[in-house]
DNA sequence: CTGAAAGCGCTAACAA
DNA sequence: TTGTTAGCGCTTTCAG
């Protein structure tokens, strides 16, 4: 079978000429044969096809087309982490899952470039044969996102980063959703609060975060967050250089456990955690739960994305549209009729108060 | 900013040819000076470069790249389901998930290739610019499969259809799981069953399906493991023909639900609820619950597949290594050095029996 | 280290 | 309805 497959491949030799030739007629007509049916007798249509099948030609080279039209046929996706992250985190499948309902509506492949976190090799960019690329929450100041640019197709990002002239943007307001989380939070009492937040630059802190560090973060949707939690809390007359904030590099439920711990363990007096994911809260909670904490009496836990997991812990939390997010970010991207300049659509957030935000106790 | 995305689209002047032009080069040098850097002076890869960046060149054109080289850089999948469905399904983003792995320690794209159900277009797949194809799970004689099948390019089938010449495989024994499944069944005194599948064909069937129809199915996975069952019950002399087998199009714990209500509606005798996956198992529970009965005391309901969901609600189900599943289809595909005749990988299961198992009641 | 020649396989005017 | 002409933009022997 090993033939097989060397047969399958050898099939390669017949080509369009090669198959006008057999045939005895121009390459246009082989070509419209596929192309353009109407453009020819049905009967002709029958010969070359079926001669094509005798010849075992297997049709239009796709990237031969490509090169001819200048059409891809697909769009590209670019994200932080490693190409299998996009299946691995339950926010990036649901974005994805929006982009692909707009790419299928457009008879468009998706691209998933691979791109590694190690092996920065912007050349993984340059190689994706695509019509565009939806970016996919990157870090301001990224080679691949640089790489990406640099090619002349259009580009839409989702989340991050904000400020990139000529390119379209669909994204939520990060900031007002955590002031409005904030100020839930006040409103239940709670003075002391703790903030586990995701990645905040490109090099691993998994620790404490300095305000100096959180201003600084390149990671802009987390800087945002900061900032908004930071000035609701700010209205109650909450110092925030007294709010401890743990990061964590990796995005998964025992990062957060592992930081609701560190958390806990040096500020013991905290009666809220705000994270600035569900995955991270739903570590928390199991962190809280090991550790004997009740949720809410003892201790608050609030996540931020509304994923599927949040709902059954009954997690307060604030729900983005994530697959709204992707389909409008591939919405962007190919129908890109009639725009005239680049546009920003933020959608709408919620804020959902379930059970694991309650009353501060006392301290 | 419309014009700034013209001017990005416009940038697309520059080529190789004119960048050499401009620099009094060779077309070679300039293509050195990207994919060869070792071949020339860093001196003049250097004012390549910058003359490249000041020209707005963006680096060699991927499509034409891949016309010349012969390599596009990506593999392609091709599932049943229209693309948005890759994300919907827990297990198909598990199996995409192990491919993403091969596809990136490899340094290959992911390209899913945009079809639909409706649209029975096999132009996508013959559009797709991609190296090999993986197939997941698609039916006997499926219209974008024979596309893939006439590119010339290797083709990795997961699960279905089997009796494909010259194609590698990655599977599991659906036959045997399901005849220990029913084993398990039967020793738990399980005589009066009941079975929840899924789509057995084409066309959409949501109610009982006949013998004939199951025997027909062209959905080869879903007649493998009713045939497993079949032979496991007759083992203790249950007579198939009288087990109900109720099939649904859709694959969704609201399908399940329904099809459980249709069956124990009929067959109010039926102790144990035996369903081909875990989603349709889910449903089936949360009909039992709405009904008010008790799993495992009133009935016994079990799955496949093995998802998390599963785990949570203790479903008692037949385990299958999805995401190695992926990674193998890719790496059958992408380290096909050595290989001498076409495979067949099956990956081995295990019956998981948990909590919704139990002894049949009383009849 | 650099250049010349020779396509990769196809489509799209435009003519006939 | 069919054919002719002209590349799309690039890589790659092989000489120099």
């Amino acid at each position: 079978m090993g033939e097989a497959l060397e047969g399958r491949r050898a099939r390669r030799t017949a080509t369009l000429a090669s198959l006008a030739a057999e045939l005895g007629v121009s390459r246009t007509t082989v070509s419209n044969a596929y192309n353009r049916p109407d453009q020819l007798s049905p009967a002709l249509r029958r010969r070359v096809l079926d001669t094509a099948r005798r010849l075992g030609y297997p049709g239009p080279d796709p990237v031969a087309r490509s090169l001819r039209t200048r059409k891809a046929g697909a769009v590209g996706l670019l994200l932080t982490e490693a190409l299998s992250y996009a299946f691995r985190d339950p926010v990036a499948v649901q974005f994805l899952e929006g982009l692909a309902l707009a790419c299928e509506d457009n008879g468009s492949g998706l691209l998933l470039v691979p791109v590694s976190p190690e092996a920065d090799d912007p050349g993984a960019v340059a190689r994706a044969g695509v019509d565009g690329f939806v970016v996919y929450s990157m870090p301001d100041d990224d080679d691949n996102f640089h790489a990406v640019l640099e090619r002349p197709v259009p580009v839409v990002v989702c989340d991050q980063p904000t400020a990139v002239p000529d390119v379209d943007r669909v994204g939520i307001d990060d900031h007002a959703a955590m002031v409005d989380m904030a100020r839930h939070l006040v409103g239940l009492g709670h003075r002391h609060v703790g903030v586990l937040c995701m990645r905040l630059s490109t090099d691993r802190n998994d620790g404490f975060a300095s305000i100096e560090r959180q201003e600084r973060a390149r990671y802009e949707v987390q800087r945002r967050r900061l900032t908004g939690l930071r000035e609701g809390f700010a209205e109650a007359g909450v110092d925030w250089s007294a709010v401890p904030v743990v990061e964590r590099y990796d995005h998964s439920e025992s990062a957060g456990a592992s930081a609701a711990e560190q958390l806990l363990a040096r500020h013991p007096d905290v009666t809220a955690l705000v994270c600035t994911s569900d995955i991270l809260a739903l570590g928390a909670l199991r962190h809280a739960r090991q550790a004997g904490l009740v949720v809410p009496d003892d201790l608050t836990v609030t996540g931020f994305d509304g994923v599927p997991a949040a709902e059954r812990a009954e997690l307060t939390t604030v729900r983005q549209p994530t697959l709204d997010k992707g389909r409008a970010a591939g919405e962007l991207l190919l129908d890109r009729g009639d725009r005239q300049r680049s546009r920003t659509l933020l959608l709408p957030t919620e804020l959902l108060a379930r059970a694991t935000s309650g009353v501060a106790r006392a301290t």
